[in-house]
DNA sequence: CTGAAAGCGCTTACAG
DNA sequence: CTGAAAGCGCTTACAG
């Protein structure tokens, strides 16, 4: 009974309250000011739940990620729910553990909650999952589903951009003989990645040889197994590119333990940007991807989408290299 | 108006419904059935509002940390969704950034929503932000706040176990010339750290060399700082242990730059156990921080309290020495 | 064991 | 520009 209370206080009714409240225009100024101060002096704070069931908006958004304890998800998970806050709006989220499965009632549990938005922020999607959302009237984005893209709002980043960097960094470098630590093909980033990779190779009109491409989990583990494999070619590449961060961290450990020296025998670079990449020796060059954008983007669709407002449809973002240490000429070639 | 569908279709009055979805004794079981088919076949989900509204209990607890970008958190914050998940409970979660300023406004936030409990699992508590929460009636769990222990259930983790335990591993190698790079010491958990370190020297007689004791402050880059100073004198400790892993990684990156070789010529041991520690070069021997039994109590305690159920004071967490390869005999000591 | 009905705290047509 | 009142979808004494 607490709007009452302020009602009473501020002589005015609860219907007048509530717009103060909302921010509806035609209240005049003086009984803005007096409801203002009544607010004021009770510390009154609506009840969201009053609110939500009144209204069927709940001011809270969805968040589901692939995993929380993949270091590329904090900032933005970070950055969206910075965004969120400023507005008043609460944040709850839920990770799917890469298991399109658990999207599902990932989506689900958002839709009892009676959220007003899902920012879907997985690697991977399946479209079952977000028709629940779809029926339930609840607006949802995507992060990078191309094939998708018609159907569901979506924020895209062009991998393209950054493999095109890395290749003329490397080249300009003096490298010629490239290899690339992929990631599972049935992956959608993953293939993604090696695609861009090799249009910018051919780009540049160079050929991609089979035998310096090794596979890995997308794990540091999997770096490490597959520069095992690249280090053990003949010839080998002087140069490597890893699909993400995890891998080139876990090649540059399968370097050093073959006594491989990066970047003066080999020279490396990433993907992501990953706090880690900084941290490792040497400091990994890699490619930035731009997650703090991505989540900005996808809060801002969100929340225009809920207010009734049109979006339009954004330009691809653009990741883009990072230079630290981990690439130099290749052995045999004076830096200039 | 949903509940008076099910309802209808069952043959009963909405009470009857409500007490099924709660779970409530005293319905009839030929009743119990017709109820819960009728809420299968309709695909009936309650709406948390109106529940909340009504009962005064939302499902929802609160989780407030001091950073998510520090990968300290996401295992605690993982764990910690992952039970309230299991029990229908939805979390929301805030981070202070480490501005004990900010608790005030995450807790304020919190209580707006009405969640049931929260759990403050930041390293810094002001007991100001705290009082907000009891007013309002809302449970709280603290992290590790021993100045705040009579006052507030509290999660408590024993630093002195885990240090004694590295120095057993050092002295044992054969170490005795031990330095220790401490954080800054207005902050409770980094002095509670260095007591731990001081007590469990003392407790083999040893005494503590002001001169093998730097100061960084929690990062990489002042473990960088810290380790420099302590292999600028003379003479030099052989072994070091660091207050967080944080910092032991900056210290290894010194240490690398300044061509001192772990663990060949110096030994190194972290604090926490970062997935980080595992994936630098050598891998670093550390001591983890029990976080994931940290969140688990925490959720325990938080839903008792909330359920009305007597909480006990449990003992402390101890964590525990990770042996890794950062550590070796001293040089000139052969490994026996 | 079950039902009728009040009421949680808001928002929103509707009326003036 | 403002108010009276219905109603969002539940839960919970109270009564039987």
């Amino acid at each position: 009974m607490d709007i009452i209370q302020v009602a009473k206080r501020a002589n005015v009714s609860t219907a007048t309250v509530s717009r103060v409240l909302n921010g509806f225009p035609g209240v005049r100024e003086k009984t803005l000011q007096r409801v203002r101060r009544a607010i004021a002096e009770t510390n009154y704070v609506p009840n969201p739940n009053a609110r939500g069931l009144r209204a069927g908006r709940t001011r809270l958004f969805g968040l589901i990620v692939s995993d929380v304890n993949n270091p590329f998800f904090p900032e933005l998970i970070d950055a969206f729910e910075a965004l969120a806050a400023a507005q008043g709006i609460e944040v709850i989220f839920t990770h799917t553990n890469y298991d399109p499965k658990r999207l599902q009632s990932c989506i689900r549990r958002m839709i009892e909650r009676s959220v007003d938005a899902i920012a879907v922020m997985t690697s991977e999607v399946e479209e079952d999952a977000l028709q629940q959302a779809a029926r339930a009237g609840i607006p949802v984005v995507l992060m990078n589903q191309r094939k998708l893209a018609g159907k569901y709002p979506n924020v895209l980043v062009e991998y393209t951009a950054g493999f095109r960097e890395s290749l003329e960094h490397l080249l300009s470098l003096g490298h010629r003989d490239i290899g690339f630590i992929e990631g599972p093909q049935w992956i959608n980033s993953a293939r993604g990645r090696k695609d861009a990779f090799i249009a910018a190779l051919k780009s540049h009109g160079m050929h991609v040889r089979d035998e310096w491409i090794a596979t890995g989990d997308l794990r540091v583990e999997g770096g490490r197994k597959a520069m095992d494999a690249l280090l053990a070619r003949r010839p080998r590449p002087t140069a490597i590119v890893a699909t993400n961060d995890l891998m080139a961290v876990g090649a540059l450990q399968a370097a050093y333990a073959s006594r491989v020296r990066v970047p003066r025998d080999l020279s490396l670079i990433g993907f992501d940007d990953l706090p880690i990449a900084a941290m490792v020796h040497p400091p990994l060059s890699t490619i930035r991807h731009p997650r703090r954008e991505v989540a900005a983007r996808a809060f801002e669709l969100l929340s225009k989408t809920v207010r009734g407002e049109p979006v339009a449809e954004d330009a691809p973002l653009q990741p883009h290299l990072v230079i630290r240490n981990s690439t130099a000429p290749p052995p045999g070639v004076k830096r200039r």
